[in-house]
DNA sequence: TTGAAAGCGCTAACAC
DNA sequence: GTGTTAGCGCTTTCAA
């Protein structure tokens, strides 16, 4: 309980070497305020004692903490079993890299964002899946902490978002002009689920996509050929499994996440289905495992890695004081591999 | 600049409720000390203000600012590339949701640690791939703030290690068993190379693993046989690649990273050759991708989730105070997929 | 070139 | 039940 207990302090140092808590300071950062020697000295001494300056006390007077927290609205242990999250924190550290942040990654408290915003010591934030106006973010326009909205709407802060739309209408206009009518739609549920009420979400967005194509096609549009499923391995398994015992013999299957895809894959096999020749299958982010399942997975690329860079360098204009709020929206694009047969769109 | 410039304190909301500072942290902290109304009013203010209590404040009286930081050789973004630290970040950050902790992702400035220290605020730190004796850690020594070491040599600190000697024996074992002689070894190179220079790293050990299953069969050890590879897809491809070109025909492929070998598949698929028919291969790791490369990797597992789970647990007592050093050696396990023919060792 | 004093925002004794 | 005071470890005017 009492790890820091002997904790060198500035004063323990200046005591050692004979001269002023100031002195040892500017030692440390402004070394030109001092002697040659009296540096050397103090740095000596500082060595000796093990001191390090506290970046709390720092932090205190500098105001800045020299870190960016990532929320999710999904606990991080979950949140990670996504491979989408790894490309993002990828984005995210190389930026974080090159401006020299460190990247807290923060979980919800007990399902809620409240506590976490007075327990971390960030400079600002980037928040994934939350609109800027929801209702769990709100503390921090308050407070007017730095934040940037990824995946979520924004006005008066920076956002990064994709068009998800758009690409979910290429990958289901693709189906449709092959022909396809008999077509299952895996949308996100739980783990990646949209948390805001608003309607904004990714989610809503690709289902959008989906639909604007059946309805240009003048394909019918049955709700019940639309499952939401958990953006994983098993949910995609899960979902496809239902849809078959539920009677229904899709020869196209659109899913709005890869993980889930891959599933579809797994489970298409084992019910003796082949992939592409009975069933056609679509995902969505070109996450890592679409290319690295066989047959590799044709999906909507979507620039995850550029998405992260993007959010922490949005955030580090804000938290430098920079109040314009910038609103990115990023292509995507439809990325045929084997799991359709046709290249043509 | 200036983004906290406006920001509310305790005094300006004691101000506004006509109360005093302490009233006002009560009521945050310990509202059972206060009148019930007094309390209500305080919060209303604090409310409307857009008031919340500073972390670092607090943090600098409590000596705890809630959160660890991970510590790795290379910068984030370059070790966030495998997607061994995707697992390793999952079980670090289902530890850290436990015991309330953030987890503050670090990269090395300048290549350094030292820096890193001074900068980041945080109750202790995970590292990854040091031992505890480096020269780069022994600044947290000094100052006596708490870390562990993962994949690294420690004797008063706690450590999280595999035994990665028996694992890659077991696979090399198995190999020579099957009758293979002219086996390649890649080893690990570059971004997950230990960056000690006493002799403990992951590299090391499972490099003598390899050797000693040789010794024990009488098989030649060829030095040129071994070549050190980046732990990427890419370098896999590329070092296979270059064997071949110096004329080696290896029948079997030992990895010390998943990320390798899966390169070696491809490779050696783009040179006709089939896997398992004309090259064996066993990888290192049991990572995301040696399940769902096709065909499936056969690999040493080891239990990363877990590492990541014990090293935050033995961290946090650390923390908190217990200065016993515990050292978790975890087990591997030879993990025969479809990159191998036999399931006999 | 060096030191004394004030204060960053908050909490915790200790009074009232 | 509420306020006063001191101080966490450091930086920073301002004087010497």
């Amino acid at each position: 309980m009492m790890p820091y207990s002997k904790r060198i302090t500035i004063g323990d140092v200046a005591a050692v070497a004979k001269v002023s808590p100031t002195a040892v300071s500017f030692a440390f950062n402004k070394p030109d305020q001092l002697g040659i020697d009296t540096v050397n000295r103090i740095r000596q001494v500082a060595a000796d004692l093990g001191y390090m300056p506290s970046p709390v006390a720092r932090a205190l007077i500098s105001k800045r903490v020299g870190s960016i927290g990532l929320l999710t609205p999904q606990p991080l242990s979950t949140v990670l079993a996504n491979t989408y999250f790894l490309t993002f924190l990828q984005g995210m550290s190389s930026m974080c890299d090159e401006q020299e942040f460190g990247l807290l990654a923060l979980s919800p408290i007990d399902g809620s964002l409240d506590r976490v915003f007075s327990r971390s010591s960030v400079d600002g934030f980037v928040i994934s899946g939350f609109d800027e106006d929801h209702r769990e973010v709100l503390p921090l326009k308050k407070r007017r902490i730095p934040f940037v909205v990824v995946d979520g709407a924004a006005s008066s802060v920076s956002s990064v978002n994709v068009d998800d739309e758009a690409g979910a209408y290429a990958s289901a206009h693709h189906m449709l002009s092959n022909g396809h009518r008999d077509i299952l739609i895996l949308m996100i549920e739980g783990a990646f689920g949209h948390h805001d009420e608003g309607g904004h979400g990714v989610g809503r967005r690709r289902l959008a996509g989906y639909h604007k194509a059946f309805v240009e096609h003048g394909a019918d549009w049955r709700d019940e050929w639309v499952l939401p499923a958990a953006s994983s391995r098993s949910g995609g398994e899960r979902e496809f499994n239902v849809a078959l015992a539920q009677g229904m013999r899709p020869t196209a299957v659109l899913c709005a996440a890869d993980a889930t895809a891959v599933g579809v894959i797994t489970a298409a096999h084992q019910h003796g289905l082949s992939v592409p020749r009975d069933v056609e299958i679509i995902g969505f982010d070109d996450s890592i495992e679409s290319n690295l399942v066989r047959p590799a997975l044709s999906t909507v690329h979507q620039p995850i890695f550029e998405k992260g860079r993007s959010a922490v360098r949005l955030l580090t204009r804000h938290i430098d004081g920079d109040e314009r709020a910038e609103h990115i929206v990023m292509e995507t694009r439809l990325l045929l591999r084997d799991t359709t047969r046709t290249r043509a769109g």
